[in-house]
DNA sequence: GTCGTTCCATACCCGCAGGGTATCGGTTGT
DNA sequence: ACAACCGATACCCTGCGGGTATGGAACGAC
């Protein structure tokens, strides 16, 4: 019985995702009749049935899931796996901590100057990145990353809970609802929010390649109650500009308060579902380094 | 840039475990030039060394050290996908809990009887192992596992703390310790303590492969303030019957205490390390019927 | 020093697995 | 009924993964 390829696993979670071999073998960048080839060979190694084919439609099987989400894992253990031995190689070794901008709930510079006294410590690189944060702690891209609870999904990983923050509207100060003093999600309803890029898919893909949702043609709004989906920002200097400019209202975490223009109102929106602030990391990685760094953090959050 | 392969990282774990180049090629039941090549081209493709060789001896750079471990996590995870595969495609799902005898602080019946109760419970097959239980759950032969805490190492595993508990000596009842009330782990110096099989190396290798240890000839007693080391014993009626024939005293758990046979005296050893009762998960598996194992264990352990 | 042993590297060869092209055949929408 | 779509099959070929033979450096014995 031989055992089961990294290659052969990236083939089908990409026939799993895309559910269609063609498409499935252009992202792979090889010819249709060799993937096919090589999910069969998998199908018997294994023997699971793991994709009911019709010459029309692919669905997986319960087996077929769970090797999905069994493979997505391996292959993040895979590069994680290749990163940080590079980075294990460098010489001046250093940590990977991966952040929204300004979604630190203030802590930050607090936990870094403690994490300096630390006899363990070593560098801290930090890395901006807007959705991807928990996927970059799984494929080794960071070591560790700061979450927001409700968006990020800490599947897999090992966190800690920093603190747990309200929520607050950021408005235009002439809007109509800038002069409350609190308000309510059902208030927000029908204005334009922003959407931070894709959070959910993974973008790569060599270039040249086309988003898959472009691919069907038309733009999935599945949902109508959603409102038109409002325009997409990248960083905190876009959303502040287009909140200024009354082109939309943003829903986010408390701490952002210490950060924003003197021209865009803040008001508290009391039913919004509170926000947890994670440090997360890895579930292996036995290094101190790490180690040390999440004891400190858990510190610091603790007298606030 | 070429993506890492299993069975590249397989080879590469082997000659890290035996730091021998002739010996590993043995376990994988190849020849030395190859396994020799496949290593060098890892070390090209990822342009990291991994491996100081002379001729004389070979050892691991800091950055091989940090590829063996994240290997044996991708090894785990790719046996494990394979086997949670095959079981997802067994007509009748059903859970694997991998404990050692007796090893559950009494708390198994209980916590089964309400697992039955809830709306997702799915059946749970019980296997019983001495030592690799952590080990089982990372590669996925076991998808729970009841852990005591101080000898087994749940690194990279999802843990709940079910209890904490003293710990005993099993003396025969004519031993002149067994009348004490307490005993403190100094008494019980020179006493001959029985060993598990092998918690720690991996006892699996083809048939006819011969034991690493044995293989230098010498029985490896490096540190001789241990006292002679005791028989083997490989499950609690083989340990009762060495206790009550005073050829062996053994520390256990103290909720042992439930079933041990009359000839034998327990005196809880008072500075023992406490023992943590864990039961422990694979970090991912979202599977809902494993989360609510969890939960429920969790409220049975919490009203005792 | 020299010889023998050990052990990793190099040189060279071979078979098959993995990838490509051409084409078939079943399903579906018009 | 026909065209379009899409996975499966048939067939070829290259390159990689594995084998044997041998080289060459490092140590130990004498």
């Amino acid at each position: 019985m031989e055992r089961l390829e990294t290659r052969e696993l990236s083939y089908f979670v990409t026939v799993a995702e895309e559910l269609h071999f063609g498409r499935a073998a252009q992202r792979l960048r090889m010819a249709q009749p060799p993937l096919s080839r090589a999910i069969r060979q998998l199908e018997r190694r294994i023997g699971v049935t793991l994709l009911d084919r019709t010459s029309r439609r692919v669905s997986l099987t319960p087996a077929g899931r769970v090797l999905l989400e069994e493979g997505r894992h391996v292959l993040d253990a895979v590069a994680a796996a290749e990163r940080r031995t590079r980075r294990a190689a460098s010489p001046e070794p250093a940590i990977v901590l991966a952040m929204k901008s300004g979604g630190d709930g203030g802590l930050l510079p607090g936990i870094l100057a403690a994490y300096a006294e630390d006899p363990v410590a070593v560098a801290v690189d930090v890395v901006f990145a807007n959705g991807q944060r928990a996927a970059m702690v799984r494929d080794g891209r960071a070591d560790v990353a700061i979450l927001h609870c409700p968006p990020d999904e800490p599947t897999g990983l090992d966190c800690e809970e920093l603190t747990v923050e309200g929520q607050v509207a950021l408005l235009p100060a002439s809007h109509p609802l800038a002069a409350r003093e609190t308000l309510r999600v059902a208030d927000l309803a029908g204005e334009v929010q922003p959407r931070w890029p894709s959070d959910r898919t993974d973008p790569a893909g060599p270039p040249g390649e086309s988003d898959p949702s472009a691919r069907t043609g038309l733009t999935t709004s599945s949902d109508p109650s959603v409102p038109p989906a409002g325009p997409v920002v990248s960083d905190g200097i876009q959303l502040m500009q287009l909140v200024a400019l009354g082109r939309v209202v943003a829903v986010v975490p408390e701490s952002v308060r210490g950060h924003i223009r003197h021209d865009i109102a803040c008001v508290p929106v009391v039913d919004a579902p509170p926000v947890r602030v994670l440090i997360a990391r890895s579930e292996q990685s036995s290094s101190n380094a790490i180690a040390a760094l999440l004891r400190v953090a858990a510190m610091v959050a603790e007298r606030h």
